[in-house]
DNA sequence: CACCCGATTATCT
DNA sequence: GATAATCGGGTGT
């Protein structure tokens, strides 16, 4: 399987938080393989005002206004962490994607581990709990995610636009009229 | 240094 | 459906 390169996360953000729907997002840990299938994701732009990018850049959200298909990850409400995938045109400042949640395709077992006592279904169907289950903390912050290493997304389905569910974002107070939620239609996997 | 808040989740009823 | 848990960063004194 291919590994996503610049020129896939070289366009808006939001139409890039769209493409991302069907790629896997694959974690090795100590030689071990997790992939899952992207369901569910959310787009947040430079000048978005629920974007942690509109305020201006700081020293948690320089991620944020780095090279596009690095990662970016931060901690909130005290227990948990968010994946962001960078994704921009050249001349924006800043843009990310949040992934909201994942199919489990491989490694289901070790998710398991890291989510113990929890059913196939609640693995990774939420931001907080995807990061839980493939062990992503701030220490991968900033990532390349174009290239084999420990977090990288590979290529998978093109989901075609008539599959594609818009809607409000969630866990926000700021710019909630956007339709800047998009999910793969009847996914078992989508949060909520 | 005190205060406030958040792109959430688990655990109740 | 409601709420507690929990903590790093931002803001202001």
């Amino acid at each position: 399987m291919k590994i996503l390169q610049k020129s896939f996360y070289n366009h808006p953000t939001v139409q890039v938080a769209k493409d991302l729907l069907g790629k896997n997002l694959v974690r090795e840990i100590e030689g071990k393989l997790l992939i899952g299938k992207i369901v569910e994701t959310e787009a947040y732009t430079h000048d978005d005002p629920a974007s942690h990018a509109y305020k201006g850049e700081r020293n948690a959200n320089k991620s944020l206004f780095g090279p596009v298909g690095h990662a970016y990850v931060y901690f909130t409400y005290g227990n948990h962490f968010c994946f962001n995938v960078v994704a921009k045109v050249p001349n924006v400042s800043a843009g990310g994607v949040l992934i909201r949640a994942l199919e489990p395709i491989e490694g289901i077992e070790i998710m398991q581990e890291l989510r113990p006592g929890k059913k196939i279904k609640d693995l990774t169907n939420g931001p907080g709990k995807l990061t839980q289950a493939f062990a992503i903390t701030k220490e991968l912050n900033g990532i390349d995610l174009m290239q084999k290493g420990p977090l990288y997304l590979t290529e998978g389905e093109v989901i075609p636009e008539e599959n594609i569910v818009a809607t409000k974002r969630i866990g926000i107070s700021r710019a909630q009229d956007k339709l800047w939620r998009f999910c793969i239609e009847e996914n078992q996997f989508v949060s909520r």
